[in-house]
DNA sequence: GTCGCTATGCAGTTTACAAAAGCTGAAGAA
DNA sequence: TTCTTCAGCTTTTGTAAACTGCATAGCGAC
């Protein structure tokens, strides 16, 4: 129950482009070491950011990536999903047939209900909001 | 990002107590079989929540568990933090120190909010309630 | 009081998956 | 052509979850 470097990585990741000017290029190497993130492992993510059509890839000389949409219009919901899949609490919130007391199951209906509220709040934030929370709270300091 | 084992066997062995009659001692051998948990395993789940005072142990013939407070008084959320202490979603929101973006990482804000959402709503809900829902449940069918 | 039953406590082992690294290739710009 | 950067796959490493075993201690029954 824990959010994994992947998630975050990828996050990270994201963010870091949104706040560049829109359409700009950045090479992996960059986001990387701003970041510190293993650069191979944010390769990964990338790849699974670039085939969801959140990041578009450039290759060769002065490649990179670049957002492929508009900070405003992409969720975080849509990030997090396109790094592990569907997000689930427990596995039988998205696949009754794993037991067999799912049906009656309160636990299950417990989580079902958190899950929701959770994947909710992921998808209530855009990636320009987070980096507005961020430019704020450097301006106070 | 996921509810661990642990967790789940705990929820459904107290679940379990919380459907007998107030008081009476149930040996874990019981809970075990009739939930399908692997007995060992059970058995150190409970022993947290024993020491977290929510549930009694009784040794010797005869012997067991039973829950030491009405199901009305108990909360998803004090069986869930007995079992893996305080909940976050991430490290750094609960100790600043992990990482040194934390004062401005906005990402650590949204998960603050989601972690206190999600914990809300194990705090908001009582066994006595999910024994209710899946009562519920099972009469309908 | 002793015997059998049940929890306690700790030390393991195994398994699973996250996290990271490596390598070969393909695309693209200069 | 050549260098740069992503693409895709394999392998390694690390770590925590999941599970097991055993020796001990408390308690009840008789
Ligand atoms: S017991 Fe309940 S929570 Fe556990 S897997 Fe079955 S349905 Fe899901
Ligand atoms: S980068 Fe943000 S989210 Fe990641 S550890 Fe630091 S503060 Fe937490």
């Amino acid at each position: 129950m824990q959010f994994t470097k992947a998630e975050e990585y990828g996050m990270l990741g994201v963010l870091y482009l949104s706040e560049k000017t829109p359409g700009s290029i950045t090479p992996l190497s960059e986001i990387a070491e701003a970041k510190a993130i293993p650069e191979k492992f944010l390769a990964k993510i990338f790849q699974s950011l670039s085939r969801a059509t959140i990041v578009r890839s450039h290759r060769g000389v002065r490649g990179g990536f670049s957002l492929a949409k508009d900070p405003k219009e992409v969720t975080v919901k849509e990030v997090l999903e396109s790094i592990h899949g569907p997000y689930h609490l427990i596995k039988c919130t998205n696949n009754a047939d794993i037991c067999e007391k799912a049906e009656y199951c309160s636990l299950r209906e417990l989580l079902s209900i958190a899950e929701r509220k959770l994947i909710q709040i992921f998808e209530d934030h855009t990636l320009a909001e987070l980096v507005e929370w961020e430019k704020a709270k450097q301006s106070v300091s």
